[in-house]
DNA sequence: CGGCATCCGACAAGATACTG
DNA sequence: CAGTATCTTGTCGGATGCCG
């Protein structure tokens, strides 16, 4: 079994916040609501494809039981369910802004790289 | 086979960024070349005690075929070698701040809320 | 529609022993 | 000290079927 941040209090701050966010896909997820809110599942699929149904589900349990995602059921049929960021997942924003920004950056680096090799 | 970065021009900047330190330990790598630079092996695993040689050796490999990382190797016995970031590798400091940062709000926030619960 | 359960193959990660 | 080889364990992902 696995040791929760719950137990552990020796964590330094990086090591807690990688302990929530740092799942596979759990930027992704939060870059999704932070585009969009709230979000049902089947919309957040449609935005990360390449993401397993049956992952996007457990990651999505793992942020919620966080805090940093909260689920709403529809009592309705058919079921209706959404997603969005708690008060601490907004404050993620920082986090997927520099994100995003540092890929802009290592792409801009890549083209470069690329040029400078087929210009030889 | 994996379908590399260099392939896939369609990525967002989010997607070529999870690409490259999307990694489990790559963030933590990161982090501990950005307290000190450079670090030889032994010390980044002093530095990370939960991760495991061989797994520090891959994203390290990982991180130097990306260009984040440059690893220096001098021909002396034993062997020493040398990480640090390139100057790529260097622009993630706001990536890594901003994790830390939301680290410390997360703390504040489960503190608070232990507090209630024991409080009632 | 949202979600869980199961089976199964592929591969990532962990522990440990060993080499130059 | 840095890194490899090997073996075991665990996680991921696809497919499929079932339920409210």
């Amino acid at each position: 079994m696995e040791i929760s941040y719950k137990e552990k209090t020796f964590f330094t701050n990086k090591d807690l916040a990688l302990s929530v966010i740092g799942g596979r896909w759990k930027i992704a997820i939060i870059w999704c609501l932070l585009q969009q809110s709230p979000l049902r599942l089947s919309e957040i699929q449609s935005y990360l494809p390449e993401v397993n149904q049956r992952m996007l589900i457990r990651q999505l349990r793992e942020l919620e039981e966080d805090k940093i995602v909260t689920r709403v059921v529809y009592p309705v049929v058919p079921p209706k369910v959404e997603y969005q960021l708690s008060e601490v997942g907004l404050l993620l924003e920082p986090v997927v802004t520099s994100i995003c920004d540092w890929g802009d950056h290592f792409r801009t680096f890549l083209e470069e790289n690329s040029a400078e090799t087929s210009g030889k």
